[in-house]
DNA sequence: GATGAATGAGCCTTCATTCAT
DNA sequence: AATGAATGAAGGCTCATTCAT
């Protein structure tokens, strides 16, 4: 049995998930997003993988679908655990508050901006990876908030007409003055302070405008 | 008659606005604009502007300084006449329409996302182009309303506490959901009706917040 | 037993002809003949073997080595039982066109031009790979051709001065207009016909400069 | 008058005849034809040439539109002279074997085999340079002397039933033994007592066989 | 001032070969 | 013996930049 259960053990690092794999993965996102596609070059990948160039081909056929691998590594660690709701909790100004300073501290947090800037820019040439990113993340947010917005209408606890809009307008007013600035790279990264200034403005914004009276 | 002629010549070489430097700068902004920064190549730029690649360097020292004038040049063009406030309009929802539309529109129309992904991607490397950039845009844009919605706060047509945030804040409102799938480059532009819901609703949610009960 | 059993296994490892390296030799004549030196890799030759790229330097110790061992073999096969002759056949005529329809025909044949194309080309770098193929093909087939005009030349049936220039331009006139095209790769094949008429004139005119009168 | 002639010179150096394009063929054909094209670099052609690599590519756009420069080139060098005939010359025998004593010289002469590898080699992935090459070359001299010999017919000086077939073969004959080992690279040219040997058999198997009786 | 020929550094990619397992 | 992961040296090609005319 227990011989058995060894050989069925399944082939632990298939390729798909060696360590060499994750160590160009990693070195790429490195390089990738700090300098963009074009500038990245294929050489200073090596390097900073700590790998030749020719193993950069053994794994990836070209730059293109390194860069594709990288997007889409970092397309899943969008937001992990922001968007999780509570059904049950009514108490739609705390759960704003929580959800919108989150959301604000994850957008302008140190190291955000550049793989955004990196997708935005190859999005001309390459559609998919735009969409990909687009709705793997902020996509998915607006749907689970405005899931949250429809239990809340349910409960009385809201009237939002339309859900869905009111989510995105809500998750961007929660950026507003504070993203942009970080965006084109010329801003400190916002204080909690000023953070929870602006998140507070739009929550009341929100509940003036979809809290039954 | 030959001194004459050449007295006549009121500032031969101005440099700074001749017409081969126009020339020059029209062809690299439709260049730089749809391909970005790195794909751009100065043969391409040369041709699109009808000079030898040997004149670009006459009247710019390098790709990035060509690069730097054309932003440079598209910041002034942006939203030309759309944040221009008549102070004694006091219908605040007729003008918050027209704005939101007309802002939705100039940001989703076609041709706008390329120059914008351009910027956003050299942001990293220029930061100086992304600030000004920003603040030749977008910043001006909610000056010009925070400064109308102060108009408003006097005139008592409003009671907005913090008109500059209330601003930017309604202006991202207004292309929730529709220009991100543009800047990402895998959605059609929205048409004229799907952005008069999104306003309309960014407009009554503004109402409701700061209108004077 | 074991003695014996080891006894009889003659040479175990002969290197020389083990399965594997003739597996290997297979896999490399086919991508070398079709690709030529320069053109084939390594990759591809152990793909179509079969086997690891490293079990390639296993058996030969470079890329060079590995090609003159195929076209050391590939000389072997050439015009095999072509030039078998009957010395006691005195029907010259007979015998001449038989054997310049059989070899003009192995000449074109498809799949024939790529073998030759390879090894001139690569005999401009590794001339004994150019003699061992000259010798043991075309020069092995005049001297044989030539050895049966002696024969003949000693029944009384020719009167051939010079039986290996007489060999060699018999082997060569066969072949005119028919194999040139092939070889530089843009005519097709030529047809059994078009084949029988050049050799009939070929025939023609040897008897004519050879018949005893 | 004068100034209208030069104005209308026709620009001499169009580009197609510029000493820098002549400087890098020049270079180009060495390398190549001792070789090999897939042997020959582009870093060492421009070398050879005595330009930079990139001006390799201002003149041609690939290194396989340079290779086909080089082998067109080739091509009208072949036989120049060789196969200009007299029709009024009735000494047929004489005739032939001042072609045929040209015609090996010129085949096996120093250098000659090179360029004829490099396209034989070549023609497996490039047909149209094979069939430039041959139609330029071999096939004229065939076409050319079937001229001739057509002539002879008409004057009564020969009987050739199919004068092309007859000068392939009669060409053919006049090389062998004497190309191939030149060709498959181990021989050494041949001397000119052993040329006229074997063309002199060629020209009297020719005439036995098309002689008028 | 304007040109365009020329450069050379650098890019992505391939491939013969090696070596630990 | 056999593997296949890893390497590093090229290779073809592009492009920002310079300079003689």
């Amino acid at each position: 049995m227990t011989a058995q259960t060894e050989l069925i053990r399944p082939e632990a690092e298939a390729d798909e998930d060696s360590a060499k794999r994750r160590q160009i993965i990693d070195g790429a996102r490195t390089v990738f997003m700090s300098q963009g596609f074009d500038a990245a070059s294929m050489g200073e990948i090596a390097k900073a993988a700590g790998v030749s160039k020719g193993t950069l081909y053994v794994y990836f056929p070209s730059k293109e679908e390194l860069f594709g691998a990288i997007v889409r590594q970092e397309c899943k660690a969008q937001a992990e655990g922001l968007f999780v709701f509570d059904t049950d909790d009514h108490d739609v100004e705390a759960v704003l508050n929580r959800l919108g300073n989150g959301y604000a501290h994850f957008l302008c947090r140190k190291g955000a901006s550049s793989p955004l800037r990196t997708v935005i820019a190859i999005a001309e040439r390459m559609p998919e990876i735009g969409k990909a990113f687009y709705q793997t993340g902020p996509e998915r947010g607006i749907k689970a908030l405005a899931a949250y917005l429809d239990t809340q209408n349910a409960a009385g606890a809201l009237n939002v007409p339309d859900t869905e809009i009111a989510a995105a307008q809500f998750m961007d007013a929660c950026q507003s003055t504070l993203f942009k600035p970080v965006l084109f790279n010329f801003a400190p990264i916002p204080n909690d302070e000023r953070i929870a200034y602006v998140v507070g403005i739009a929550v009341r914004t929100f509940l003036a405008a979809y809290r039954p009276r």
